[in-house]
RNA sequence: GCCCGAGUGGCGGAAUUGGUAGACGCAGCGGACUCAAAAUCCGCCGCCCUUAAAAGCGUGUCGGUUCGACUCCGACCUCGGGCACCA
């Protein structure tokens, strides 16, 4: 008997049976219902770090508990290969980024697997193998032929000095990371998938998501942006007839078809026709143009940027009025929704009052409110009324209701063929294509006589060469013959092979159905799909609650429609984990860049709020450091901390009990070295506790007939105990709560001395509750102590108990008692008290005669079981 | 700027459906054990007034609903996530 807690043997000792008895190899088999448990796979990037030990530490609990209540379940690994940070790497040590990608996986696959996760890695995947990879192309190739998949140009940010193509973390302040060189927009051409073929379904389904957080349900929704309203036909003016060569309209989107009357401009993007034409005969238009073009090409950025427009001298006509309405150039414009055109109308937008006020445009009210209140609305203005009202000054349409006004002004548009009521969507289609050389190669292949050639099937994969070495100017796979020389499949002349890779996007959109079919070298997915989808639980960071969770959501419908093993929604449950953080310390030396220091090499001294923090630099040299506040741990900020040492020195057991009982899993977690500390000192309490109950030898048959009060007592809190832990980790997902419950079972039986059979047996009973909670989250542990207290089978093998009803039962029980709402005090009613009963008791007790005196109680309210409120 | 969250003791957090605010842990303080230290064990631990008891105050701020609000509603402040080429 080990007397002495020794993590690192007990670990390995568990590990090693796991292994052996191959206990977490899942089979598809219809004896038992299904549990897909997935965790979102890592990036490889070096070493695990401490969201990674959290997100899959998470899943293996859940892992866990399901397989002991009795589920088939199956949890698999792999890794989102391809990327950017390889091409990186590469760029600064010389490594082609297949091999420090390999690499990665090696160690950082040890890693996960010293946290003893109860994963099957026979269905390991990575996304930058051959294997995997052919299949992106394969379904990509049958997207084309439906019409998901298409090609037109897209705008970029583009890197002047390198003439490269930047990803949007590569643009800081509108400049590009290695060059500093302004970064200007330019359009390329792309393929897309048409996610927003699927808009609707993908809304109207994630009321299906039952299993998912509200939140993430709701950010999904306005993402895709449903909106109902109107399009408007605004016919050119003469002059613009003649610029543009011909009679025609500018088409605008509105969900405000009932202030049409107030339109006083009509802006549009700077991409837009009309505005490449006004550009090319005017150098001040071309100018600003031009200037529009400058600068990233992300919403934030756009967002944030003062609004400014310049007047094109042209005109299009009111569709009622007639009247000639100017046509703007404004940079809020973004041409990639609607149609790239907007109705200004400054007396009820915020926007368009802005806008309108700053560059001299006129306003006119054509909405009051129902009770008047913006009636005189006029100059000098104030701001923009945008609610729904009463329309005036528009003509026919005067003093109808919002719904009303839209509905008429539609149906007179719609009459004469200029206008129509019409859903829009802010979601974008996907453009997948990427200038960069680490990724699954897009499988065509241009050919001077053919045009666009889809790569046969037969051909696939198209291999993406693995030696070569970014240098940071372009993409290395068009600087390579042997890759992009090629003969056109149709004509079987020179042609030249498509050199750009796919958004790494796809590749995690479809991996969870992979794992079910790993080893099929003939088909993308098979029937083992069907069994193991749709996903029981799926855990990953909050930041994926958009792009990935709603990329995958398609891609999961397109393999539905193409008859492909998939599901209508690939994850029937899902839990975002927070973010962790730690302490930021920098100091920013006049002579240099600025530094961060390790948060575990600081010191500090002094008094509250005026804290002096040192650390030492490389040198040895100790200088003042800056306290920065908390910040997601990252390499950047030096303050990550290292899994794998916390590992070597506690245990994994230490690392999986901190990061679950620190924070429950949706908050941010909080790095906490003294928090560390504590948890194996409970490990450490737990072992001594166990090993000190052993040791005194047999312990008698329970007999739950012969207890007296206090082995009711511990018995009592042991089930209730079990009652709360499963429905912590089952239903609620809390399962700092569910170690805290443990925690004061353990310190309950700490206080317990009583040495009788019955009393030892209580006890027994308890700590074998005790192994079974807190198994799912320090598996080892719980492996040693359940042999220790004589278990025949393995843990993983136990069923999960159910608690004892009888053991629960309670005979008195405490009301609380308010007198106006404010606590008085607590009386004892036996639990089968009624409420007459309880009424004469509570209004009898001394404490509360102080309050409520001689006064009549006006009002009592009772809830049973809990609580008096006595009003007077 | 837009969308979504969060804010509770010295600190991480608990309070599950509107019903005992501060479970559990960390830090701290006091004690036991020890030649001593570490480890371990026991006790105390929101603020304020106080010898004590009792009262009063207290869940970011301001206001509201309710017999009763950390919880619901409105406005605001601060912090975090996302904004389509980081993953």
């Amino acid at each position: 008997m080990q007397e002495h807690y020794d993590p690192a043997a007990i670990e390995r000792a568990a590990q090693d049976y796991w292994g052996q008895s191959a206990a977490f190899a899942a089979e598809e088999t219809a004896d038992k219902p299904k549990y897909y448990c997935l965790s979102m796979f890592p990036y490889p990037s070096g070493r695990l770090h401490m969201g990674h030990v959290r997100n899959y530490t998470i899943g293996d609990v859940l892992a866990r508990f399901m397989r002991m209540q009795g589920r088939n379940v199956m949890q698999p690994m792999g890794w989102d290969a391809f990327g950017l940070p390889a091409e990186n790497a590469a760029m600064q040590n010389g490594v082609p980024p297949a091999k420090w990608t390999r690499d990665n996986i090696a160690y950082m696959k040890r890693q996960l697997q010293s946290l003893g996760l109860a994963i099957d890695w026979r269905r390991e995947v990575a996304t930058c193998d051959p294997a995997y990879y052919r299949w992106n192309q394969w379904l990509f190739l049958r997207m084309l032929e439906t019409g998901i998949a298409y090609r037109r140009t897209g705008v970029v940010n583009w890197d002047p000095v390198d003439q490269t193509v930047l990803a949007n973390e590569q643009v800081i302040d509108g400049r590009g990371w290695r060059t500093g060189a302004l970064i200007e927009k330019r359009e390329i051409p792309m393929y897309y998938l048409n996610i927003t073929r699927y808009a609707q379904e993908l809304l109207d389904s994630l009321a299906d998501l039952s299993g998912w957080p509200e939140r993430v349900r709701l950010m999904q929704a306005n993402w895709i942006g449903r909106s109902e309203g109107t399009e408007i036909s605004f016919a050119y003016a003469p002059e613009l007839v003649q610029l543009m060569g011909g009679a025609g309209a500018l088409k605008v989107f509105t969900t405000r078809a009932d202030t049409l009357f107030g339109a006083t401009f009509v802006a549009i993007a700077a991409e837009h026709p009309i505005a490449t034409a006004a550009a090319a005969g005017n150098a001040r238009i071309a100018e600003f143009v031009a200037e529009c073009k400058r600068g990233s090409v992300m919403e934030a950025d756009l967002a944030l940027q003062e609004k400014k427009g310049i007047g094109t001298g042209l005109h299009v006509l009111h569709p009622f009025t007639a009247k000639p309405i100017e046509v703007w150039i404004a940079n809020y414009v973004l041409m990639g929704y609607g149609e790239g055109a907007v109705m200004g109308v400054p007396a009820h937008d915020e926007r368009d009052f802005e806008f309108a006020t700053r560059s001299g445009i006129a306003i006119k009210t054509v909405v009051k409110s129902a009770t008047g209140a913006y009636e005189t609305v006029s100059a000098p203005w104030q701001d923009a009324y945008g609610q729904y009202g009463i329309t005036v000054n528009s003509g026919e349409f005067s003093g109808l209701e919002f719904k009303a006004a839209v509905d008429a002004i539609a149906a007179a548009l719609a009459a004469r063929g200029i206008g129509a009521k019409r859903v829009q969507f802010r979601l974008r289609d996907w453009g997948i294509s990427r200038q960069r050389y680490w990724g699954c190669p897009i499988p065509l292949i241009h050919c001077a006589a053919c045009g666009d050639v889809p790569v046969p099937d037969a051909q696939l994969p198209v291999l993406l060469p693995e030696n070569l070495v970014p240098d940071g100017s372009g993409n290395p796979l068009g600087k390579t013959p042997s890759f992009y020389e090629c003969t056109c499949p149709k004509c079987g002349a020179a042609a030249r092979r498509e050199t750009d890779t796919m958004d790494t996007f796809v590749d995690s959109s479809w991996y969870f159905l992979r794992y079910a079919s790993f080893d099929n070298t003939q088909a993308m997915v098979d029937a083992r799909a069907r069994y193991w989808m749709p996903v029981d639980q799926y855990i990953g960071g909050i930041e994926h609650a958009i792009l990935h969770l709603l990329y995958s959501r398609f891609w999961t419908k397109v393999m539905r429609d193409l008859k492909l093993p998939s599901v209508s929604e690939p994850f029937s449950n899902l839990l975002t984990q927070g973010m962790v953080l730690n302490h930021i310390y920098s100091r920013h030396p006049a002579d240099g860049r600025r530094q961060f220091f390790d948060p575990a090499q600081v010191t500090s001294s002094g008094p509250e709020g005026s804290r002096r923090h040192t650390a030492p630099l490389p040198t040895g040299e100790l200088v003042e450091v800056r306290y920065d506040g908390l910040g997601t741990m990252s390499k950047s900020r030096n303050n990550g901390v290292d899994p794998q040492s916390l590992v070597e020195r506690f245990g994994a057991d230490t690392v999986r009990l901190f990061v679950m009982f620190t924070a429950p899993p949706e908050q941010t977690l909080e790095w906490s070295d003294e928090g560390v500390l504590g948890a194996s000192r409970f490990i450490r309490r737990l072992w001594t506790a166990v090993h000190e109950h052993v040791r005194a030898g047999v312990v008698a048959k329970l007999d739950v007939a012969v207890l007296d009060d206090g082995q009711k007592a511990l018995r009592r809190t042991a089930h209730h105990t079990l009652a709360k832990v499963t429905d912590d980790i089952g239903r609620r997902r809390t399962f700092n709560t569910a170690i805290a419950a443990v925690m004061e079972l353990l310190n309950a039986l700490g206080r317990t001395t009583d040495t009788a059979p019955q009393g030892r047996a209580v006890r027994h009973e308890a700590f074998r509750i005790v192994a079974i909670c807190l198994s799912p989250i320090v598996p080892h542990v719980c492996h040693a102590l359940w042999q220790a207290l004589g278990a025949k089978e393995a843990l993983i093998d136990a069923p999960w108990p159910a608690p004892d009803a009888q053991a629960v039962v309670q005979d008195e029980i405490e009301i609380s008692v308010q007198v106006n709402g404010k606590m008085r005090a607590r009386v004892g009613v036996a639990a089968s008290a009624d409420e007459a009963t309880v009424r004469r008791i509570v209004l009898a007790d001394e404490r509360v005669q102080r309050f409520v005196g001689t006064a009549l109680p006006r009002k009592l309210i009772y809830v049973p079981g809990k609580l008096v409120n006595i009003v007077v």
